[in-house]
DNA sequence: TTGACATGCAACCATATGGTTGCATAATGC
DNA sequence: GCATTATGCAACCATATGGTTGCATGTCAA
């Protein structure tokens, strides 16, 4: 699950995800055009996206076709993130108590 | 948001966060035993949390009390991976997809 | 008032990260 | 076969990151 939070981490990576959310099974090349740094800078960030399982890729001929999987994005989603979804305002009732404590001394 | 993702990339911060939800308003000193590096490493944690809005801070004196904000933990949640929440296994069939192509050629 | 305690700040360090360039390799099309 | 195209690999670079230590500051309690 860490790899999944660190490829989430950059900015461009979601940018990739968005890409391929938008038209899946884009190739290198076509991702490229969509970005604005090198042809190996992206291909570095999909490793990474393929490292959190993020990313699927298939190679057709000489294009390396990506696939998004969302599998990870749900797991975290519902693994980690729900817990804190319902966890509801607890931060400001808190903060208030404590306001309130010091109010009393 | 990119500071929540960032925030919520490292491992540690998270742990963090889980201490938190576990038992929340804690000082620094208080956070500080359930963690295995220094004092002023998790100070530093601290401060990248509060930037990212996850982490609301209030002095009781000498005390720094932390308290746990999951705004922007439902935000992202909410906004940005919702959205692939409901893209059920489009990597798979995709996939597949490519896979009949090649077998069609 | 004085010592102990909680925190902050700044410098420093090793490694990770995000990017580049250059070259190698493999598939495609004429 | 040969030029073109798509990708991979390795070296390199600047900066970010995660951690440390040392010292300063502010608060509490005897």
């Amino acid at each position: 699950m860490d790899l999944v939070f660190k490829a989430l981490a950059d900015r461009n990576r979601r940018v990739i995800l968005d890409r391929l959310f938008e038209h899946d099974g884009q190739s290198l090349q076509e991702l490229c055009r969509h970005v604005e740094f090198s042809r190996q800078g992206l291909s570095k960030h999909l490793v990474l996206l393929e490292e959190a399982g993020l990313v699927v890729s298939q190679f057709q001929g000489r294009e390396k076709k990506h696939f998004l999987n969302p599998i990870p994005i749900q797991n975290v989603a519902e693994r980690w993130l729900a817990k804190y979804s319902h966890a509801q305002l607890t931060a400001i009732t808190a903060l208030k108590g404590a306001l309130e404590e010091q109010d009393h001394e």
